[in-house]
RNA sequence: GCGCCCUUCGUCUAUCGGUUAGGACUCAAGAUUUUCAAUCUUGCAAGAGGGGUUCGAUUCCCCUAGGGCGCGCCA
């Protein structure tokens, strides 16, 4: 089955509606698709699913392509637009009902809805019980406008050779005749996505598993129109932290969020694609990496939870690894995205000069951004709480006069240290005594990067200034 | 109600009939250290339940339970 398929080159997609943001569990399934094209040297297409307008919104699509753009899968071509199709859309229609592969079904919604109600009152499947299947068109029903159903077959089962999930068997009786062109002309997504994948050339359907049963379904207009069967890759859901379905409830769903969280993009993709797939005990896999590796075979079968504590490690892993210059931007986009000013160039300078000694110890940009405050702080610097404790007056005291023993040293970290280490040793104090009271004074905190580093890039005479300067009260 | 899918440590997962069931995150302890991290070491922790098949089942089959998805003139 897969024969005609693999004939042709490969070409993926992902379909998204443009209802609102990029939810993680689509950035996922794009993902997937996006790691399939690349290993196989396929084409990754994206098409927007916008046939129903009332739900369909413009800031939805950049949204959308926001989020990928972001994530850094970049799509081939153009964008399809599903709703520019409907008439390619209704030409399928109308070529199958000529067929006689489907027919009008003049019932209208009422009377549908009542099958429905007594189907469910007797205890039955609900499903439409081909009441216009085998009929002429009806002239007496003429005030009613018909829509087109499939006439799918009733006997045998139609299997979906899926590469997640293996073969999947529904027995045709259990399929009913769907709509596939809506009374007023214009096309279900049933017929939609089949007509689209087919005209794209999609040679993999690689989507969440909600639309599992859909394949089936969608089969039947593919068998109809005897068009090459995709390979189908029905990929499982995403859940909630408390194995619920992700919702509003969990807080962040949009890609968006987890940017606005401090997530790095390349993190994102090593995480999300550690959900339901594996390759082994690996667990930092770059995307280089994981173009090469990646295929449908490791994909897991069940659905997996969003942690954030593990997202958190892979986030750490990768601030560590970015570029400095890099984050010192993020550090400042993300000040000036709380309302503080933009950074001095000295300021840039002093922040990429500490990034090696700061990214080491941020496992979010939200956490680099906090710690880096002590390069745009100005004097005298607010103190965190633990900084107040430190900074008794006998430590002022002290940092004064260290102040004093290094006002002539140069101004490198390593004779900073030496000197500062002769100081405590002269004084019978351990190098904890002293490093402690003169990270408070010159960071406002108890936890900094090495202190002599932060010296450094300080300078000496900063460095000084805020030794000797005594915040308002040591109470 | 009908159909389909899922079920290994708290979480993500490895295992493709024979393992002391492995790794990662988290947590705890230790090493290192000027703080905090990072790093290293150690530890806690799992095959939903019940039947089969088999010399042997986490692995194959069935049932039950639990969870998810679908059953629209939504996508």
């Amino acid at each position: 089955m897969d024969a005609m398929a693999q004939d042709r080159p490969l070409v993926t997609r992902f379909a998204p509606s443009p209802t609102g943001f990029l939810h993680i569990g689509g950035a996922r399934t794009a993902l997937f698709n996006w790691l399939y094209a690349r290993h196989f040297g396929g084409t990754f297409r994206l098409r927007i699913e916008d046939t129903d307008r009332e739900r369909s919104k413009p800031e939805a699509i950049d949204a959308l392509l926001q989020g990928l753009s972001w994530l850094g899968l970049d799509w081939d071509g153009d964008v399809v637009f599903q709703f520019a199709r409907a008439a390619r859309h209704a030409e399928i229609a109308h070529q199958l009902l000529a067929q006689g592969k489907a027919y009008y079904c003049y019932a209208t919604p009422d009377e549908l809805e009542e099958m429905r109600n007594q189907q469910k009152a007797e205890g039955k499947p609900q499903r439409y019980d081909g009441r216009w299947r085998d009929r002429a068109p009806d002239d007496s029903r003429r005030n009613v406008r018909p829509a087109i159903r499939i006439k799918c077959p009733q006997t045998g089962d139609t299997l979906i050779e899926d590469r997640v999930q293996g073969d999947v068997r529904f027995r045709n009786d259990v399929l009913d005749d769907f709509i596939i062109l809506r009374s007023d002309g214009t096309p279900t997504y049933m017929l939609s996505v089949v007509v689209d994948d087919f005209d794209m050339g999609v040679t993999h359907v690689i989507r969440g598993d909600d639309h599992l049963t859909n394949a089936a379904r969608q089969r039947q207009i593919i068998d109809a129109m005897g068009w090459p069967v995709p390979v189908y890759a029905h990929l499982p859901m995403l859940h909630g932290p408390d194995g619920a379905k992700l919702s509003k409830r969990h807080g962040a769903q949009g890609i968006h969020e987890f940017e606005g969280m401090g997530y790095l993009p390349e993190a994102m993709r090593n995480y999300l694609l550690r959900l339901g797939w594996s390759h082994g005990d690996d667990e930092l896999i770059s995307t280089e990496q994981a173009i090469q590796w990646f295929d449908l075979d490791a994909v897991q079968k069940s659905p997996a939870r969003l942690d954030y504590k593990k997202l958190d490690f892979v986030n750490g892993h990768y601030i560590r690894e970015a570029d400095d210059a890099r984050l010192a931007e993020l550090v400042i986009a993300h000040r000036q995205s709380k309302g503080e000013p933009t950074a001095t160039d000295h300021q840039r300078q002093m922040l990429i000069a500490g990034m090696k000694g700061l990214k080491e110890r941020a496992k979010t940009i939200i956490e680099l951004a906090d710690s880096a405050a002590y390069v745009f702080a100005s004097r005298p610097l607010p103190l965190d709480e633990k900084a107040r404790l430190v900074l008794t007056p006998q430590a002022q005291t002290a940092n004064t006069a260290i102040a004093m023993s290094i006002s002539n040293v140069e101004w490198k970290a390593g004779k900073l240290e030496e000197v500062v280490r002769a100081f405590a040793a002269t004084h019978g104090l351990r190098l904890g005594d002293v490093a402690q009271p003169i990270r408070a004074a010159l960071t406002g905190k108890t936890t900094s990067p090495p202190i002599f580093d932060v010296m450094e890039i300080l300078g000496k005479e900063e460095t000084l200034l805020r030794l000797n300067s005594s915040p308002k009260s040591n109470n």
